[in-house]
DNA sequence: GCCGGGGCGTGATTCAAATCACATAGCACC
DNA sequence: GGTGCTATGTGATTTGAATCACGCCCCGGC
């Protein structure tokens, strides 16, 4: 499907190209549609596009050597992914997956590469994109090093309450939550597991849920204190 | 201690820079010796320089939030480490510990980031580091996904074989080993279970200690198959 | 040669998470 | 309003790694 510069611009990553080098990636660029688990990567192919999520929610996935699925990130629209390979000309590392019907666009990484040479302000942005990258996965790794489950549970709720949220007594709510069972792969554990935490913290009116589309947090404190480890569940 | 342009020159990352180039990091860096579980750099702190390692081992380690620690990577001689910040400008995510007595070079950030702005050469050296990082984090992270904890330790060992020899029926080695306790925070295991994994691969005569210098892999494709699940231990 | 510390080896015990096997609930699409 | 499908909820059982508590060995320093 047609891609517009105005589509391209929309993307923070690509707000300060000038007119026509937004023209000449747009028409290298196409549209595509996910349904929920499409696969918009794959992992092992030089895939040869960077991806920029438009709409729905993405989640990078590798496999264990004996097949079991492990959550490395989510990927938030206005984000992009897939960008891996503008440094290295490597494969794409790990799979791609829709969470949601998601719309995404893929540019090619032969034209990205050519404005991110010339243009200082793309570098430096996907310089900082990789170095989140390394921050983020540092953290989750060391979320794993958590024996205690249930903490390591928390912790990873914790991270998802916005930043704005974190320091007030006042109730707070994580949009879109992911279900038990992607949490579960982002933590290694069981699906039955994550979902016994939450029965516990529902119980006690830590959390509760909103529908599909809110987890709402009663207690910031308390759950702040749990990922802690100052309280225990 | 004075740090000549001929040193800096010893590392990859450095070896195509002019002489008055050279000449002007020298000047601002310095040489640094640890002994063992030396901090080489503080986690949360913005270190200001990037180290490259002259000699001896290193370690990046991050702690859990209940003061585990947790094992991310290793550094060998010749390579270099704490360059996030040169990215981002933020602090340094993990500490870097000395595993044997080592020495360092320390270039501030300051001098080397204007040497990478000016220089495509170095700039793509630092991005390619940065991927790998990304893809070793990726691996590594994968590996925590086996619930098979032998299988994880095989894996391991496996990743340390020289790739050289991977693919021959010879024995193959791995020089300067971590030690079991390294090895158990790299994988979030017990020290203890390291050892008995070890026990079992010695008593199958797939592996054998040389001293403390070598572990000699007898059987590598049997210990290929335990990492890959299709022989269990 | 003695001492000390770190790395390694090993048994006994504990205990919490995985697994298995369902039941139920909610939602999307006919 | 039914029909799937996915998500969630829950008990029973198993299991295997963590922990604790040692002893031993090796190496380097004194």
């Amino acid at each position: 499907m047609v891609v517009t510069p105005d589509l391209l611009r929309s993307f923070s990553i690509l707000k300060t190209l000038a007119d026509n080098d937004l023209l000449g990636l747009a028409q290298q660029s196409s549209l595509r549609k996910f349904t929920r688990r499409g696969i918009v990567l794959n992992a092992g192919k030089k895939e040869g596009h960077v991806c920029l999520l438009f709409e729905g929610r993405l989640q990078g996935v590798d496999f264990t050597i004996d097949g079991r699925e492990v959550g490395l990130y989510f990927v938030q629209p206005g984000e992009f992914c897939g960008e891996l390979g503008l440094f290295d000309h490597g494969p794409q590392p790990e799979y791609i997956i829709a969470l949601t019907p998601s719309v995404v666009v893929f540019v090619p990484m032969s034209g990205l590469r050519e404005i991110m040479n010339k243009t200082p302000t793309v570098a430096n942005t996907l310089g900082l994109k990789l170095a989140d990258r390394v921050r983020q996965m540092i953290f989750q790794r060391s979320l794993l090093g958590l024996p205690n489950i249930p903490q390591r549970v928390c912790c990873q709720l914790w991270a998802l309450v916005p930043n704005k949220d974190k320091e007030s007594d006042a109730a707070s709510a994580i949009a879109n939550p992911p279900t038990h069972m992607e949490i579960a792969i982002m933590l290694s554990m069981s699906r039955e597991t994550v979902t016994r935490v939450f029965q516990t913290l529902q119980k006690r009116q830590i959390v509760r849920r909103d529908g599909s589309a809110n987890l709402i947090i009663n207690e910031v404190k308390i759950l702040k204190d749990i990922a802690e480890g100052k309280e225990s569940i």
